[in-house]
DNA sequence: TGAATATTTTTGGCATACCAAATACCAGAA
DNA sequence: TTCTGGTATTTGGTATGCCAAAAATATTCA
């Protein structure tokens, strides 16, 4: 059947070749509303005022001008995310999570990076792994993380990530991204990783090392006491906002 | 402020007093036909047919008595679960997953369940630990769980619920009940159970001792190899099921 | 007869209108 | 002034209708 069609109009055939890559699906609204506010929620800081933070759908229709049918849909499935919660004929809130929330959310965090890293010294290449340190290329003794904080954090940040991917297991990357946005905008995580930079930069090479070595065991415990300590600083430090 | 309140009309009061427990909000329609399509949804055997099971809004509107806006409300939910995917113009069709990505979520489950293990070790109590023994307490030498297959994976289950929900964290009860329902169906996962009990309530009772002991490390050992076992014995044994 | 083409049907996406519950607001009574 | 009742408004929930893209079917022409 198929090849037939392909020998067939060889000069009309030529134009089909072309890259048509099934041209973008045209997100629906749907989808464009959901990540608006997704991103909205995500940038905003939820823990800044007591008070909760609402949504409305009329408002939210007619400032990304669609209907509210999309809007609905869109805050249906931010709902399942965990991101807001409706009530009925109330509104609808931004959730906010409680401080034992986010910790019991980074062990989780630990518990599957740690996962990676078992992973990683049984089917990663060499290479991938040792890549692994360019994120750190730009501190060392002569300029320490803890003078250049920002940066540091974004290296901190993406090189969690790139340790993850290399365990190729979408389902480890796809959990712990979706931890991470939920615990980005907790202020106290992001303090506790400003106090924990001095001792963070050699437990991230202590890590590679153990993956270079192909040492499973001590990857994994190297990897997950790595997060869990930045748990129990949270734990200690982090104060409870607003109930 | 309050006590006034209180202390004012006595009378009037003591019928407020009565049972009034802010009734049921009634659920909607929308929550409705999310738990009804995703019951139907793991009831099925998705991994029985070659061909993609699809969904039809207007088939099952009118199927539920309701309006196609909830429903589609209801799918909107079930595609952030993962359950379903919706093609436009094409259809809704029912996620079947690869051997790759249930062995993947395995794997975060015997992590997830390795963190719930050691947090157990430090903070429950001794008699709810030695509680878990209950589940087998009708299993033993006299009369083994390979005979009784059926009986012995519902303890099974339960077993492990249970586990992870000493460890007093909301998280990863929510997170390895999703992971279950998503890998539930897979044929081979049952299979494996039922290849695995010779060696299963051993390895179970050897986790509530080093629950017991408070040995930390052990359990948290114990509780990952036994679960990452049922991991390799799927990716050997189970075989892609249509592509 | 077969393939290109026109037409009908199907299907998800979206807008709109209306409903009922919850709340906010306001006027009148104590 | 304060409390009570009632009314207007707000807000999420639901039903309906129409649209356009895609698929299925019918039709026409070589």
């Amino acid at each position: 059947m198929s090849e037939r069609k392909q020998t067939k109009a060889p000069p009309v055939m030529a134009e089909a070749d072309i890259a048509i890559v099934r041209i973008a699906p045209e997100t629906s609204f749907k989808n464009k509303a959901y990540e608006a506010l997704k991103e909205a929620i995500l940038k905003m800081d939820i823990y800044a005022t007591p008070e909760p933070v609402m949504l409305d759908e009329r408002a939210l229709s007619e400032r990304l001008g669609v209907s509210r049918t999309p809007i609905r849909e869109a805050i249906a499935m931010l709902e399942q995310d965990g991101f807001v919660k409706t009530v009925p004929r109330r509104g609808i809130v931004v959730v906010r999570r409680t401080k034992a929330e986010i910790v019991d959310m980074i062990r989780a965090w630990a518990a599957l990076e740690s996962m990676a890293a078992r992973l990683i010294t049984t089917t990663a290449r060499k290479k991938d792994i040792t890549a692994l340190r360019d994120f750190f290329k730009d501190f060392g003794k002569d300029r320490l993380p803890q003078d250049h904080i920002e940066e540091y954090s974004k290296a901190n940040i993406a090189f969690h990530q790139a340790l993850i991917s290399l365990s190729e297991s979408q389902v480890l990357v796809d959990m712990t991204n979706d931890i991470l946005l939920h615990v980005r905008g907790y202020r106290q995580l992001t303090i506790g990783r400003k106090d924990r930079t001095a001792t963070s930069l050699p437990e991230h090479l202590a890590i590679i090392e153990a993956l270079e070595a192909r040492d499973t065991e001590l990857a994994e415990k190297l990897a997950r006491d790595h997060t869990l300590g930045l748990a129990t600083y949270v734990e200690t430090h982090g104060q409870e906002l607003f109930s």
